[in-house]
DNA sequence: TCCAAAAACGGAGATTGCCTCCATTTACAT
DNA sequence: ATGTAAATGGAGGCAATCTCCGTTTTTGGA
């Protein structure tokens, strides 16, 4: 029902309706921004000055409006996608939308729960995106592994599980005394030493 | 009030009250088991047969009864603590360490959305056991980069957050195709290939 | 043994959020 | 204009959290 997400058909609803959708939207882009995707659904509802019923016709879940909200998000970071392709170096490439991912993941505070529970159920309105996004960490992935630049032995789903995780927890430590940039690194290089080093020399 | 968690002073609770503490107690580490840790405080204080108002005076927030619920695995997380620490290789001993952080973290479904919490708010009821878990990494993660190990440029704090967000992947992820055995051999080794390797042959 | 004060109890009910149902209203094709 | 299908909205059912306070229980001094 609604517009249709892959092709933007002129979407068959009432003026009325059409015009309630994209209050609600707008409302929940703003609560899910501000309270993270926690955020009430009647308040949403509220802000856009609708009966609950409405919002509910509109997004079934609460997954639904998020997947709708992040729309826009989605579009950057496939654009994001497009420039990294565009970068000579694997490695670096990979690294790029690495970090894009991390930015699309910290759209709505707490947005990597649902995703990762898209990933596993594949009923989720928000798992198709989702599987875009694990194609795409694969696609990377692959390229890098290619020339050196990554571990053949990973798999881009354990790369994306990993990012995810990483995610949630700088979507809510972010203060807890350390950066994103370490952690990030953590991630690239491991904690154990590259094998082969001896005891630090007394 | 109630029992010093510290010293384990005899409590100079009335006779009901130390009961009934109890019997919430034990329901709680059995729906918390259960149902994770979101199960219902409610239906907790139902199944101790006990008013809400007493669990709630007891216990007056979800973290307080999680904290108090969890003391019995933490002993046990302490006793594997002790035990890594006679492992003469010291790689191993962190890696024990970890992975019984890990077995810590899945008491409870859930379990480490709180936890994160509570390293950041140094206030709640959890944080005083967290912190004890990162003095704990800090301690076996310094005698594995001494002995060149692991990486000097990680530290504890950003090796107990990875390993948190790992648990928390894993956690609900558990059949996303993943096994925790490969993630974590991503968080020891790093998604990065080793330095210097040129592109496959051809 | 008894009793009064202190301690503890418990559950009704206020509040908040989720979601459904359906009587009413609105848009639009004819 | 008007009939009809589409859309609305908010009352209300349900569940969870947490508080408040009248009642019950324990305890220890007399």
């Amino acid at each position: 029902m609604d517009t249709d997400v892959v092709s933007g058909e002129p979407s068959r609803l009432r003026a009325d309706a059409r015009r309630n959708r994209e209050r609600i939207l707008r409302a929940a882009m703003r609560r899910f921004a501000a309270e993270g995707i926690d955020a009430s659904l009647d308040d949403i509802a509220r802000e856009a000055e609708v009966g609950a019923g409405t919002l509910y016709r509109h997004f079934p879940s609460r997954e639904a409006l998020l997947a709708a909200a992040l729309q826009d998000r989605q579009k950057e970071l496939l654009a994001q996608a497009q420039q990294a392709r565009a970068i000579a170096d694997s490695g670096a490439a990979l690294g790029a939308w690495l970090t894009a991912l991390q930015d699309y993941l910290r759209s709505f505070n707490g947005l990597p729960a649902p995703v990762l529970a898209a990933v596993k159920e594949q009923e989720s309105p928000l798992c198709l995106s989702c599987n875009a996004l694990v194609s795409l960490t694969d696609e990377f992935l692959r390229r890098a592994q290619r020339d050196g630049h990554a571990r053949p032995t990973v798999s881009a789903n354990e790369l994306f599980l990993s990012a995810l995780g990483l995610a949630w927890v700088l979507n809510r430590a972010e203060a807890c005394g350390t950066t994103r940039q370490a952690l990030e690194k953590v991630l690239a290089h491991g904690y154990l030493a590259p094998a082969g080093e001896g005891a630090a020399p007394g």
